[in-house]
This record gives structure tokens, sequence and C-alpha cells, in this order.
DNA sequence: AATCAGATTTCCT
DNA sequence: GGAAATCTGATTA
């Protein structure tokens, strides 16, 4: 039901990656509500973790991850997308969680017109970098606080009667895609059986 | 369906 | 200089 506090993000990035999935995603703009549905995540450790931004210390890039939890961490991929993070861990221990995909819920036509395609559903936010476009998240967001009131993470609690920590999906962990280093890890996760992972999806008829 | 170049910033060897 | 937490459109078959 309510918006995700600092306390749940301020915990081991593991723990937070798992628990976000199924948590709905919001971003409040001048054009309208956008929610959509967590459903794929990755969770990216401090030093010791070689697929990180975090491995090699602090930069100039990377400061948010090292800063209290709860705070997004959005940086520019291959010169052209952005991907959007949430941070996690006490201050001053660097950890984030890459949001992957999102299963459109609201502000759908928004989305669209973010996008500029009006093609299926599944592929409007199946992939880090087409949800932040679908949203209207850009770098200039970067740092932002999600226990403000623009852009959070809330829980929905679809059925009141089986309690807040109940799950009705089972979860999935593979190693993490399109990192070179450290892909051994299982800090991928994602719930099983969405048709809105990221993902090649087959051109059918 | 599979492969690939292009866009183009930030950080490292 | 070159790889990187990506996506799109073109080309091949």
């Amino acid at each position: 039901m309510g918006k995700l506090s600092r306390k749940f993000y301020s915990r081991k990035t593991g723990i937070v990656a798992q628990e976000l999935l199924g948590k709905a995603l919001v971003h409040k703009t001048a054009e309208g509500i956008i929610l959509a549905k967590i459903v794929e995540t990755e969770a990216y450790l401090g030093q010791e973790d070689p697929g990180s931004h975090a491995y090699r210390g602090i930069t100039q890039r990377n400061r948010i991850m090292f800063g209290p939890a709860g705070k997004a961490y959005i940086y520019l991929v291959y010169g052209n997308h952005y991907c959007f993070n949430v941070v996690t861990e006490k201050d001053g221990a660097a950890g984030a969680v890459l949001i992957r995909a999102l299963e459109p819920k609201e502000g759908i036509q928004l989305m669209k017109k973010n996008r500029r395609i009006d093609g299926p559903l599944t592929r409007l936010t199946n992939g880090p970098g087409k949800l932040t476009q679908a949203l209207g998240i850009t770098g200039s967001m970067n740092g932002v606080d999600l226990t403000g009131n623009k852009l959070f993470i809330m829980s929905q609690s679809s059925s009141p009667e089986k309690g807040r920590h109940s799950r009705d999906f089972s979860i999935i962990s593979t190693g993490r895609i399109g990192i070179k280093k450290g892909t051994n890890l299982p800090y991928r996760y994602y719930i099983e059986g969405s048709r809105f992972v990221s993902q090649t999806i087959p051109i059918r008829k």
C-alpha cells in the first residue's frame, strides 16, 4: 500500500533486489501519472563485486551509490541510454539495484508517447534503457530522493488478507545480463513466467 | 531469426 | 585508445 521507506532500502542489496519485485514504480509528471510493476532487477554490490561500477571505488559518476539508501542512481550507458537504479546499504557502503524491466499499468498512452512507438505492451518497458525513456527519467534526476512524492516505489497489496509479506509469484535467479565480469554471480532476479522481462521476443504473426 | 553497425559519454589499462 | 549495467534499424538468408 504505502511508499517504501528509507529503512526498506537501507539493507543488503540482494535482499532489496528481490523484495522490489512486484512493487510499483511511480512517476508523477506534468503530463500525468505513470505506474508500472517491477518484474526484473539486478543487484550490484561494492568493492567485492567485479561487475559493479563501485568495484574500483568512488568516481564522479558512481558517487551516489556510496551515499544514503533510497536515492536514485541514474547514469548514461553506451552514450545514449539511461539506466535507473535504487541505492541500497548503509550510508558510506556502496550498493544499488538496477531496474531492468517493468509491466506497464497506468499512463500507458504517455509511455508510448515518450517512447515514440505504438507496438505491443510487452516491448514498452522490457529493458533498462527502454523503461527510463518510457517513464521520462533522465540523467538530470540522478540523486533524486525516492522517499519524495515525484518519483517513488510503493507496495501494492492486491490481497490484504494475505498480509504484507506474502508473494503470489516465484522468483527466478540467474547471472546478470550485459556485463563481462561477475556474470557467474546469481544477482539477476525476475518474476517467473512474466512476459515483460527483458529479452529478445520472437516476432510472431 | 540471427547478426551487426551506429549512436556517443564516462572511465580505465 | 577502447570497452561499457543498451537499443534500433538494416541486412542477410
